[in-house]
DNA sequence: GGGGGATTTTGCGGTTGCGCAACCAGTAGA
DNA sequence: TCTACTGGTTGCGCAACCGCAAAATCCCCC
């Protein structure tokens, strides 16, 4: 089915650690690549879970909605990880949408070849829960950060959490390296993107940032962490 | 090890559904009762993971302490729940606190029996990664609506979540059934006990709850999820 | 080069809920 | 019965953050 996926490709990444060359190349023969332009669900919350995701290239948002009707965004995915694994914890349905934040490149299995894959790679198995005891982990710290940490450090947690994420150097220091708007921010952190533009505005004057349009960069980290910490006053 | 435990007391609860009655008795083999005197620590955040647990009697609290050293509580539990599976996510250590809220009774079995255990039992191996499942789903659903909703509504919850869980008809009402403290309800949903203090006092003003000392009695429980669902003005 | 839509900035109240502090009330133990 | 203690209530002031609204930018597409 994948003609031009080589088994280099992806046997570092964490998912197939631990697994055979052979083993791998048996998995992705399994597999189709897709490509999701920018802005393309990949599934939706609440959808019947058919199929699961590994991403190759880009970065997903992951979006979930509330009774109200409200956007939240509990996080964002890098290259290499696993996503959409609803049949690993027995879930019919996704529990959450699934949007590229940028065009990208995923891999997908059907749900049918999941319980037969694990019994087959107990390597893959245990990477796998490994992966969800990890997110089950950060979900509930932000949960905690969230019940009691205040917005200017929860943004600065936001911002320090995709920079490390997805930050590239450049010459004026950390680019997150998609497009993320006020908005998404405020939907990551429980806020609203005015006071979002507040904090920013307010950190690119004290030259802490740079920001424009879907653009942050990180000028002078150490600052944002003190920020993130309650340890600074703000940018006052 | 456990002389007085009978399978037909575990047989029913979620964790051995599906399985043959040998099974979980050789599953009951293994494991040592012990009873914890209420507010005792069962086990704390960041310990190494050296056992798993059933609760067969009693409410545990799961206590997480944040970075700034103030505690959040994201979950109660009840009677046949499975706690401490670390193992199964292959966590080295646990990622929060478990204080008996009552007296409590629970089986303890060591981490070291647990992969054996999935391996010998698929059906155990399901049950229990669909509890997970479920808890991540839980702790996802809490987090957005901490980020959503208002204080009024994240409170009604709560209250309306333990009643679910363990409540009990008297005849005033729904009682839940162990003592919740003001400051318990507000780190289960982020804010101060003060501010719970003043909505059960307006609530118990307007007849919905009845509330004492660690005391919470739903009188009119359809109120409280119209509160929850931020379509009452509150008890003004 | 010129719209037009999306994104961001900013001002100005208005609430909400926090923080502090004092006081009250059950409960347990002596 | 008295006393110490834990947990609950309440008043008051204030800062943080939201909400609305309008203006300013920027980017994309024609």
């Amino acid at each position: 089915m994948v003609h031009n996926l080589d088994v280099s490709l992806v046997c570092d990444l964490p998912p197939f650690m631990g697994m055979a060359e052979q083993e791998i190349a048996d998995l992705l023969a399994q597999a189709r690549a897709v490509r999701y332009p920018k802005g393309k669900n990949i599934f939706s919350q609440g959808e019947k879970a058919g199929n699961f995701f590994l991403l190759l290239d880009g970065h997903i948002q992951v979006v979930k909605l509330t009774q109200g009707g409200e956007q939240v965004v509990p996080r964002y995915m890098s290259p290499g990880e696993l996503f959409g694994i609803a049949r690993a914890l027995r879930l019919d349905a996704y529990p959450a949408s699934a949007v590229a934040a940028v065009d990208c490149v995923v891999l997908i299995w059907p749900n049918a070849i999941w319980d037969d894959l694990v019994g087959r790679h107990p390597a893959f198995a245990t990477n796998t829960y490994r992966i969800i005891g990890q997110r089950l982990t950060e979900t509930q710290q932000q949960l905690a950060e969230l019940a009691t940490a205040k917005v200017e450090q929860r943004v600065a947690n936001a911002i320090l959490k995709l920079a490390k994420q997805t930050g590239r150097r450049t010459d004026e220091g950390v680019l997150i390296d998609f497009p993320v708007s006020r908005q998404d921010i405020s939907e990551m952190t429980g806020t609203t993107l005015h006071t979002v533009s507040r904090l920013l505005s307010a950190w690119e004057q004290a030259g802490w940032v740079r920001s424009g349009r879907r653009k942050i960069t990180l000028v002078e980290g150490h600052k944002i962490v003190l920020v993130a910490n309650g340890e600074s006053g703000g940018a006052a």
